[in-house]
Order: C-alpha cells, then structure tokens, then sequence
DNA sequence: GTATATGCAAAGCATTTGCATTAAA
DNA sequence: TTTAATGCAAATGCTTTGCATATAC
C-alpha cells in the first residue's frame, strides 16, 4: 500500500481512523490537492471526518516532511506527497490544474515532454529560498 | 518623477488623489509592499485614502501590467513595480523579507552577491506558468 | 453632465484556534 | 490511564464586493 504510512507508523505517529484516510488520498504520483478535495475524497471513507482535522493532519504531514505545499496560480495551497523525487511544478493559468515537471532523459527541465503534448509554456518564476545576515544571528543553526 | 505616473496619464488612466499616492508609493527601484503597507504610507501623504482603494488600485495596475504582483513566503501577497527588468526573487524563510535577484556580471544568476553579503541560499522553486491543450481550445488565443 | 472612482461596511474564502469530548497507545 | 487527536463553531487574516456619494474628465 502506502510507504507514506508505513514511514509514518515507524516514525511513532500516532495513527487514527481520520489521519489514516487522509494518508491514503494523498497516495500516488501525481497527486496535488487541496484541503478541500482532500476532504471531500477522505469523506467518501470516512464520511464524519472534519475539514478542521484534515488541516490539522496536512500541516502535521507538511512539518513531518511527509508532504509539500504548493502555492502556485489562484486559489487554495494544494498538497504535494511527491517529496523523495526533487520536481518543479507547471500551472495553467486559464484552468488552475497543476503539474509536476520532472527532468526526463535528455531533456534536463523535462519541459519537452508537455509542448509535443501542446502545452505553452509561457514563462517561469524562480523562487529562491534562504536565510538573512540578520536572522541568522538571533538564533544560529 | 515617477514614469509610472507619466505611463498611466499617457494611457489614459483616470488621475485621483488616491491613485496617484499609491503610484507615488510604489516607486523605486527594491519595491516589495503589501496592500496594508501601500495603505500605511499612502496615508502619510492622504489620511483619508481607504484600505479598498488601494485594493481596487493595486488590481488595477496589475492588470494594466505596471505592478507585478509576488506570492513568496508566509501572509499577504506582495507588489513590485519592477516590471520593465525580468528578474527573480528570493524570500527569507525566517523573516519574510523579499528582495530581486538580478543577473550580475559574471553571475548569471545574480545570486553571489547574496552569499556574500551573508546569505544563506537554501533552494530554488520553478514555476513554470502556461496553457494546458484544454484551455487553447476553449478560445484560441 | 456623465461615467467612473471612492469609502464604508458587509461578505467572502481559506485557514486556524479554543475547548469540551473521544479515542489511541 | 494518560496523552493527544477530533469535531464543532467561532475567530482570523486577507481580499473582494455592493451601493450610495463624490469627483475627474
């Protein structure tokens, strides 16, 4: 089944009903969801599940390093269970839908693949992420 | 002055009180303001100045392509009026502060000149932003 | 004079929180 | 038995909207 399980239970988490279907939605590849789908699936299992409590899970999954937030084109931050494989991420800016952008053979951003399949890809944004002079002196790492 | 202002007279944009503070505002060259800041220091200069007109305002010039907005790091989005020069960002992870990345000389990136003055560059984020087949076909462009 | 921007207050969406109850270990 | 997770409902933070009034052109 699910290796995000299986890391979970040997990492002592503490294993409920509600955190267990939520585990299993966000199992798969290509998976980028919002909390809001997420519940709507985990309800389909367990249909007295809380949104509050899917929240409360993702963020625990997110600071557990289990899962990724993905904050790109409009809308609610969807979650991401694809964390062993480094990716980038391609939006639509008409529709929203997400993707993962891998590199692929001898392309090395793996964009190819998505123009023969007529996607445009019109630019990109880079993001870098890092620490100040100042906040590395209040509390060094 | 500012050539914002100059651009938008010139396109016809209809001049208030309001609008030209808040263009006044985002002038310069390290621009990286919230609403509520665009707020705050459009007061200084118009105390009766609304926090919705500077919504409806920061919208509109981003729609009219003189501000870019940025969603990096933690709370409000942010807008940046450096629009002319193609450049990247980076966000402290600890306090939140954003700046531009800007190609430099030797450096393609622009990034050393980060390191070193202090920076600690922990990742990149791609986003690659375009139009997925469905949507083309929808209304061609 | 007319079309459009403003201010206000209320509504909206996404997310978090407090707290009493429930359940995993 | 103890410690922590759940569900609910209320609160939060950011942003948008409806509408009457004011104002740039």
């Amino acid at each position: 089944m699910s290796d995000l399980l299986e890391r979970l239970r040997t990492r002592g988490w503490r294993l409920t009903p509600q955190r267990r279907v939520v585990a299993e939605v966000l199992h798969g590849d290509h998976v980028h969801l919002s909390a809001e789908t997420v519940h709507g699936l985990a309800q389909q299992r367990l249909p007295e599940i809380s949104l509050a409590t899917v929240y409360n899970t993702l963020n625990e999954l997110v600071s557990l390093g289990e899962v990724q937030e993905v904050a790109a084109g409009e809308g609610p931050k969807r979650y991401d269970p694809k964390v062993g494989q480094r990716h980038q991420h391609l939006v639509c800016i008409r529709c929203n839908e997400l993707l993962d952008v891998l590199p692929d053979g001898e392309d090395r951003l793996g964009l190819s693949a998505f123009e023969q399949r007529g996607y445009e890809i019109l630019d990109v944004k880079l993001l870098f992420r890092g620490v100040c002079p100042a906040c590395q002196s209040v509390t060094a790492p």
